[in-house]
DNA sequence: TGGCTTTACG
DNA sequence: CGTA
DNA sequence: GCCA
């Protein structure tokens, strides 16, 4: 078939298949149910992108594309016959064909979903019907669904999720509303298992409403949309997107530094003197390491992060539990951060740990920079509405927000090491039912040992190899947190990686709870503390469950329990991706 | 038109 | 204000 | 922005 497309014009122009050149391709786009306002935009869309189109059909033409379902029903319309070789030289395509080609910046190679049909009769009011019916079954709380990782619409809710971040950036209040309104938007489209193919698809989602459903439609009838088109060419707000991904910095912070400040770049941050972050630490290291910390961690790194954190605990207490939870939990392969929740499963033997922990990881040389939080949780405050309840009279620490040094010579990634990492992963969710707990605290126990001591060793190596780059802070660590101290520090030659990683501890009585509140997603949880709230009167927090009617707190001793006593379908981590 | 998860810690 |  |  492709090789009858190759023939000369009168002009004796050579024409290839699938657009080899550029210019060669002349797009007539039918203008039947095209309006002038988008026939215009999609013009000028293809001009950006050295596509050639035309109003008028000519034996120029190389590509025909329409709006209509099928070649008879243009070929009706234009009152064209069948037979003419003139109408035969070129490919007949739906208008999805020039959409992609303007997404693609440059002609596409058709594939059959570009195809227009013979028939007029089309499978497509099927895929209709099935879409929308699917549609239908869409729940309102996000918790109801299963949200996966990777789902049929990425093109319209990165759309979607662009207009969001926008809105999370700007500063009046009603913004912060707005995101969240498209963030859900989005969500409702990622538990879709069909690509949305036509407006009609959407009928009926929840949480999509006048402006999603307007950004969906244009996306979908000429392949990208101005207002996200807009998002993505505001240097200012890329600028402030950019500052925003240090640690450290949020949306206030990264406006100022845009429109006050005129700063552009990290160097700019470095360099600007009015900016002296020794106050905050954090700060301080989130600038000088953002080159670090902005690059993905690993799924097999956050894993070996966890059994260094591991192997430390079983020195002071060989039953705890380490347990990473996080995007990690729910199948991601890259994450900014590794969460690990700490247990133990005698309820009180946790008291205490995480500090020891810090003193051994930080004598191991493994810490960069950290914080410890004190809890001050306790059983009233999830009742009571009044907020003073007094600090907790122990030391009681509940989690620790920092960076580690993760050596270089671990970050080694052979693949049947990523593998067999995800398949117990893999086991270790199947086996998560009634005897979760249990298998928490004495199969993954033995089974991590194991890995762990293999671990040990070559840690204990890199000491030896290069004492000075791991000698345990403060020694080597610059005393204030001096900017260029760090910078310099950050930009020297060093054996290690800095990583985000967050320590969590529950006791065991909390620990359901814990889980479910640390594997996130965040949206999962807000829609899972909000559904608690408004259908079942009850407070939902990474602590507890507390019913308001009965005034007393529901214990549960796993994530199934959890989702049980909400009355939901249980999720496994990897559908909560929300 | 009010509410949007949670809410303390550093 | 930023982080979880 | 979306919903009750």
């Amino acid at each position: 078939m492709a090789g009858y497309s190759n023939k000369e014009t009168e002009e004796g122009v050579g024409l290839l298949s699938g657009g080899d050149r550029k210019n060669d391709t002349l797009v007539f786009v039918v203008p039947h149910k095209i309006g002038k306002v988008r026939y215009d935009i999609l013009k000028s869309a293809s001009e950006k992108n050295k596509i050639c189109t035309t109003k008028t059909f000519s034996s120029h033409v190389t590509h025909v594309v329409t709006e209509c379902s099928s070649k008879a029903q243009l070929f009706r319309l234009m009152k064209w016959t069948e037979g003419s070789p003139l109408y035969r030289s070129a490919r007949y395509l739906k208008l999805s064909w020039l959409t992609d080609s303007i997404k693609n910046k440059s002609p596409v190679e058709i594939v059959n979903c570009h195809l227009l049909s013979d028939d007029e009769l089309e499978s497509k009011c099927q895929e209709l019907h099935a879409a929308k019916e699917e549609s239908k079954l869409v729940s309102k709380y996000e918790c109801q669904r299963s949200t996966p990782l990777h789902h049929q619409n990425e093109n319209l809710t990165d759309a979607l999720s662009a207009v969001e971040e926008e809105a999370e950036i700007l500063d009046r209040k009603e913004d912060y509303s707005r995101a969240l309104a498209f963030c859900k938007a989005a969500c409702s489209l990622k538990c879709l298992t069909k690509p949305v193919s036509s407006i009609q698809d959407i009928k009926g989602l929840p949480n999509i409403g006048d402006h999603s459903r307007d950004i969906i439609k244009e996306i979908l009838e000429n392949g990208f949309s101005r207002e996200v088109e807009r998002i993505k060419n505001d240097h200012s707000l890329q600028k402030k997107k950019m500052f925003m991904s240090i640690y450290g910095v949020g949306p206030s912070t990264a406006r100022k530094w845009v429109d006050v400040l005129q700063l552009a770049t990290i160097e700019d941050v470095i360099n600007c003197p009015s900016i002296n972050p020794r106050k905050e630490a954090r700060l301080a290291y989130g600038i000088a390491f953002h080159e670090d910390l902005k690059q993905q961690v690993g799924r097999t790194t956050a894993m070996r992060i966890r059994d260094i954190v591991h192997n430390e605990l079983k020195t002071l207490d060989g039953e705890v539990t380490v347990e990473v939870t996080g995007g990690f939990r729910r199948g991601k392969q890259f994450g900014h951060d590794v969460d690990l929740l700490i247990s133990h499963p005698v309820e009180g033997r946790e008291t205490g740990l995480l500090q020891k922990l810090i003193h051994r990881l930080n004598s191991k040389g493994l810490i960069l920079h950290g914080v410890m939080e004190e809890s001050t949780f306790s059983e009233e405050m999830l009742s009571k509405s009044s907020k003073l309840t007094p600090k907790g009279q122990l030391d009681h620490f509940e989690k620790w927000i920092g960076i580690m040094k993760f050596p270089k010579n671990l970050e080694t990634t052979p693949q049947d090491s990523v593998r067999d990492r995800k398949e117990t992963i893999k086991d270790e969710f199947k086996e998560e039912g009634k005897k979760r707990i249990k298998l928490d605290h004495s199969l993954t126990v033995t089974d991590h040992n194991h890995i762990g001591s293999g671990l040990q060793e070559q840690i204990n190596k890199s000491f030896q190899k290069s004492s000075t780059s791991y000698s345990p802070s403060p020694a080597s660590l610059p005393s204030s947190s001096d900017l260029s101290e760090l910078v310099k520090l950050a930009q020297s030659e060093r054996e290690w990686r800095a990583s985000r990683v967050d320590l969590i501890i529950a006791p065991a009585s909390q620990y359901a709870y814990a889980l479910v509140g640390w594997t996130g997603s965040k949206m999962f949880n807000r829609s899972l503390r909000l559904y608690a709230q408004r259908e079942l009167d009850m407070k939902l927090t990474s602590h507890g469950l507390f019913d308001m009617k009965q005034r007393k707190p529901i214990q549960a001793s796993s994530e199934q329990e959890v989702f049980e006593i909400l009355k939901l379908q249980y999720r496994n981590p990897e559908e909560r991706n929300c």
